[in-house]
DNA sequence: TCACCTTTGAAAGATATTTTCAACCGGGTT
DNA sequence: AACCCGGTTGAAAATATCTTTCAAAGGTGA
């Protein structure tokens, strides 16, 4: 699955109800500075912009029909006709369901309390964009792979390496032989050991940390099934990936760097891959698991009060 | 708001969000038998004749497009194309009706679409739980205390070591003094090292680990100001926290540990400390970041297409 | 600067929707 | 029964909308 470029998604979904304002945060980095502004209008009004043809939103945006079009296309609709049905969903489902109002941003001098809720409530959001972006199909694939693989690899640097770490910890509970690497050389090393049967797994953020894509690609040209955890599905890290997991990205501001949603998208990812693989191997899963408990126990002071 | 179905809709007749059903039955009489037809086929399946176009929509009820566009104008929307889009919105407003039963307990064969649904809200409502229960002017005073901070020490083995680095990382970041310690060991050899002015940290969802608590009692005696994250707030390390933020605990099961949602409501603490320190360090922690990022740059490759 | 590739919109081409209009139907009248 | 007439219907023309094409504009690296 060599597949580059802009045509890449367009084959996956071809309805998407919900989830699509994440679909334009995740997609907009790809897209060109007008296709953009035809994204943001119709992320920010939907129900705005379903009222309006293509000629009408074209002028809305100060662009033209087929740039119109051509951003329809990119989030993933056959053209504008079926975007504008899309939307029409997506505003009679806005209109239930009023949201909060503690959307804006986080502000230097905003109250602890307001940091508190803003955080809860942004994180939540990315949760939501995840898991409907989320591409099941690829995330059962992944799952398969890895729930019958020999050995594991993961790779991720910096913020994503925690990620991997957290992935890799919990697999060796359930009795996987799963391994995260930070060290790009170690990375490389061990990636070389791999041949078909073996799992790799590339978490990156941007989709194009050399890091992480180098000893993704040596697991690829190994024979390995690879997978890639990213927020850009178009990335060139995906070229190395038999499959692709999308993670969202929140906007982010000037306090709140990108890590953080990020961050919170992939470790979303990892749990829905860790708890596929244990449902998979549940026979040794489950023993694995209450054998590690116990182990940790005497860790703690005897009676917690 | 005493009006009962059929009155109702008489009223709004510009658009027509809902009850598309009950005004077809209203308006049948007064249709031609053609119309009826086309009327009913809408009724029928709002989301299936949303699909279609007018000449499908002819074909499928055996009539002519004008035969179409004269009930979309019976029903009150000025053509067919209008009528189209309302039905989009009632068709997703429909699936969203059925859904409300992600709160279960993760099975080992639910299918990875129930995993990910299900995973996502537990998430969310852990989030939620944590933010509510989270105490502002522990938060406050702990930020108080880590912004002006000569050192920062953090505590964690396990899951938690992996929310203890994250802390770590993204202080450093913005220019603070801040180390993960994961070697309990290694973590009292330098919480020995801590004094007046110095802040540790401990993370541990038992709230009994003495691994994590050893240290941060060395660090209490020492004078350093002491900061306990748990869940358990009436657990043994509270005795050695100047203060303490609370994470919560959802229940867990066979397939989901509780490293997993404590985790979840550990990172959301950890963001919460981080930016409130940013914010009071602004004039530091801003430059930092941009720096940090310029920093890293030269790790991608130059252009993901 | 130039060559090359990308991005963009004007306009042509294709579809879908709306309107027009004549044929058709059914019932009442001579 | 034959005729007329208002209402109903769909084929086809007219219009609006959407899609595609293509060349010019804009940017980038040598």
């Amino acid at each position: 699955m060599t597949h580059d470029l802009k045509e890449s998604f367009n084959a996956d979904s071809p309805p998407a109800p919900a989830a699509l304002a994440a679909k334009v945060r995740t997609l907009a980095p790809s897209m060109t500075r007008s296709m953009q502004r035809v994204a943001e209008a119709v992320a920010g009004d939907p129900a705005g912009c379903a009222a309006l043809t293509v000629t009408g939103l074209a002028e809305l945006t100060g662009t033209s029909e087929a740039t119109v079009v051509r951003t329809a296309r990119l989030l993933g609709y056959p053209g504008y006709r079926d975007l504008r049905l899309a939307l029409a969903g997506l505003a009679a489902h806005q209109q239930s369901g009023r949201a909060p109002s503690v959307t804006a941003d986080i502000a230097v001098d905003d109250p602890i309390a307001d940091v508190v809720a803003k955080l809860a409530y942004d994180e939540q959001q990315t949760l939501a964009d995840t898991a409907a972006g989320l591409d099941t199909v690829q995330l059962g694939a992944a799952v398969a792979a890895a729930a019958t693989a020999r050995r594991i690899d993961i790779y991720g640097v910096g913020a994503s390496s925690l990620v991997g770490q957290d992935l890799a910890q919990k697999l060796a509970r359930i009795g996987l032989i799963a391994h995260s690497h930070t060290d790009p050389h170690l990375a490389v090393t061990n990636a070389v050991q791999l041949r078909s049967g073996d799992v790799a797994i590339a978490i990156t953020h941007s989709g194009s940390t050399v890091d992480v894509m180098e000893p993704l690609r040596v697991a690829f040209d190994r024979g390995a099934t690879t997978v890639a955890i990213t927020g850009r599905p178009d990335g060139p890290v995906t070229q190395y990936a038999d499959h692709v997991l999308t993670t969202s990205t929140a906007r982010e501001s000037e306090l709140r760097p990108a890590a953080m949603s990020s961050r919170t998208s992939q470790l979303l990812v990892v749990d829905c891959l860790f708890i596929g693989v244990a449902q998979r191997t549940y026979e040794t899963a489950a023993p694995a698991l209450a054998a590690s408990y116990e182990a940790l126990a005497h860790r703690h002071t005897p009676r917690p009060r």
